[in-house]
DNA sequence: AAAAACCTTATAGTCACTAGAGAGTCAAGC
DNA sequence: GCTTGACTCTCTAGTGACTATAAGGTTTTT
């Protein structure tokens, strides 16, 4: 297989299998005598198992402590099941911000009734209303490790 | 105000407040003598603002556009209702993004038991078995507009 | 007067890609 | 045998929303 039938047999774009491989998610590819990168059924699956991981949301550097464990499988899996764990409670908490978040976003909407022009916006008034009560206690974002509403994976 | 002083009293670090300078969500802060940016209760309104609006998971982006109808009010304010529903969609679909995600994870967490060494790892297993039976199909991650279960914002 | 704390600009790094330039390779058609 | 088009290669830069560093200037405190 070549870097675009494998591209196409996994939905992976072949810059992004490249990417893959420079950070040593994937192991180097065999080269054909032009150069070009050859792959086998073990690549494919590997590449598999990595995009069902990042469908997961996880990192590629959680994706790589995984593998890892899978090429010695000799080690203690607690690492696996902290790594879970941990994984769990990140999308928990994000799930937890956003929900919230939804919350006031919605109030925020209703606020805005028949009004046609900006100055009687209720949005931007609720909006203001809110940063001036909040103060700088809720104006530092939280860091967790989950994203926010706006990310592009994939093409 | 110098920087500093408004950094403490929003939360928010000073070279993110040049940044948004930069970026235009600020308006270019006076100076004094010695070249150092000064800043009066408008600026940390703005700034409270936009913060406010990134706590909503918002794009500066979208920041922009709300802030370019606060500041000319006589305009029809459906964009800003827009906006607002179309952000609320995201967040909505990231929401359900993450619950389904993670119902798998607790499945996959459920599978290690007392196994104590990676061979017998059912979660790498798990992932494995998931990750040939998924085929091509659900390893694109989607492209909407509300991150991940990583991220950082703030310090 | 020296040291600490602050400010300035400019640049590079983060993450997980994506897009582009510019060059080489390969199969098919004429 | 030559051209066309599709593919591949490496390398570099761009995305968003910052964060961190360097190398210098200023102000405040000791």
């Amino acid at each position: 297989m070549k870097i675009g039938e494998l591209a196409k047999a996994t939905g992976v774009q072949a810059e992004t299998i490249r990417y893959y491989e420079a950070g040593g998610l994937l192991p180097k590819a065999g080269r054909t005598e032009s150069n070009y990168r050859i792959y086998g059924q073990a690549h494919l699956a590997r590449l598999a198992f990595i995009r069902h991981c990042r469908s997961l949301d996880m990192t590629l550097d959680e994706i790589m402590t995984l593998l890892r464990f899978k090429d010695a499988p000799e080690l203690n899996c607690e690492v696996v099941n902290d790594l879970l764990d941990q994984h769990i409670g990140h999308v928990a908490a994000r799930i937890k911000e956003l929900r919230s978040l939804q919350t006031e976003l919605k109030e925020l909407r209703e606020q805005c009734g028949a009004e046609r022009n900006a100055v009687a916006c209720g949005i931007l008034a609720g909006l203001d209303r809110a940063s001036r009560s909040a103060g700088s206690k809720d104006m530092k974002p939280k860091n967790g490790h989950v994203h926010g509403s706006h990310h592009q994976v994939g093409h």
